[in-house]
DNA sequence: TTAAAAATAGAAAGGTCGTTCTATATAGTT
DNA sequence: AACTATATAGAACGACCTTTCTATTTTTAA
């Protein structure tokens, strides 16, 4: 097994884990034996657990926006609920318990600083995004529209983890044809 | 010191540590020490950790409706939009980052139960006190809307850690009038 | 005032954590 | 075939965790 499965392996377990148990909630014990890698093939390729946790973060950033742009080109209807639907998919696929970002935030601030930006950064590019959407389809105030669709898909995701992503979807994209609809 | 105090200042000095760095992030040495107190006083008390934490949440929540009926009693506005403003007020005052109850489903879900079910009940507290309000006030969907504003109350919460809880009411106290307007 | 109850400091047990170290084995490249 | 880079298992480290124990002092109430 070449060093780059390891690594990847590493990486993906490691998701796995921190996701499903807290950052805190996991040891690199586990891990290392979840992932069949030697306690110095993970120290070869992460100087240390918060240095993977970055990484970790950095890897699901990627692939939260690939998915929202392949979700997205492929739509036809309005594109602020096309996100919205988009967010709601990746949230029963990849994150029915809680915001990994949010989780890095709370429980990084005033402990790691690298992690908390990683993890800030993830947020401010959700609410640009929405902003220049809003701009391109010349909305009255972009900036409100834009937090106001972040603070849905946020409620969105907490909502996941208490009555489950369909029922959640199923509110949040009615709440978004609603915001859309009074300010289009 | 009186036995009732020390138990009190116990539960003051864990919640606010609990809320600041998490409660995996929190040492009983720590809160021992910030209380005032020896270890087997709080032993005395508590039988673990665990059930300190249940006592946190319970004391908290009691906190939080108190003061949501105290600021909606006194109300002139629609009740909807009172108790949407008396959530963001309550995390202005003390839940500036992130929600203790949903940090607490996300901690100890398949770890304790009983703490679990205490987070849970509270986030299903929230959701039958709109529906009733919804009920009262002949909505057509009671269900609908109740869950439409637990959805926005959380994702207010998460914006309060994102962008201050001065902004985030904005925005969600601005969404709450559209939804209210939406359904009447 | 005296007896019971509660709180005290601090050590100790038993565990897990992140990290480092050692010494051996495996792979890939020339 | 030999050399270099990587991966291996597992021990060891010091720090911290929750919980228990001990022995002493303080508070409460009859």
């Amino acid at each position: 097994m070449s060093r780059s499965t390891k690594k990847d392996a590493l990486l993906q377990v490691a998701e796995r884990l921190f996701y499903e148990h807290g950052f805190r909630g996991v040891g690199l014990k586990q891990i290392i034996r979840e992932a069949n890698v030697a306690t110095m093939t993970l120290y070869n390729h992460f100087p240390s657990k918060n240095k993977l946790v970055e990484e970790v973060l950095k890897r699901r950033e990627e692939r939260y926006w690939s998915y929202l742009d392949s979700y997205i080109e492929r739509g036809l209807s309005s594109p602020f609920v096309l996100a919205v639907e988009a967010h709601c998919r990746w949230l029963k696929e990849h994150s029915y318990k809680g915001d990994m970002f949010l989780r890095a935030i709370e429980d990084y601030a005033g402990i790691d600083e690298e992690i908390e930006n990683i993890a800030r950064e993830h947020k401010t590019r959700l609410l640009h995004y929405f902003q220049q959407l809003a701009q391109e389809n010349r909305v009255n105030n972009p900036m409100d529209l834009a937090n106001q669709l972040t603070l849905l898909l946020e409620g969105t995701t907490s909502m996941t983890t208490l009555i489950g992503a369909d029922k959640a979807a199923e509110y949040s994209i009615a709440m978004a044809k609603v915001l859309f609809q009074h300010t289009s």
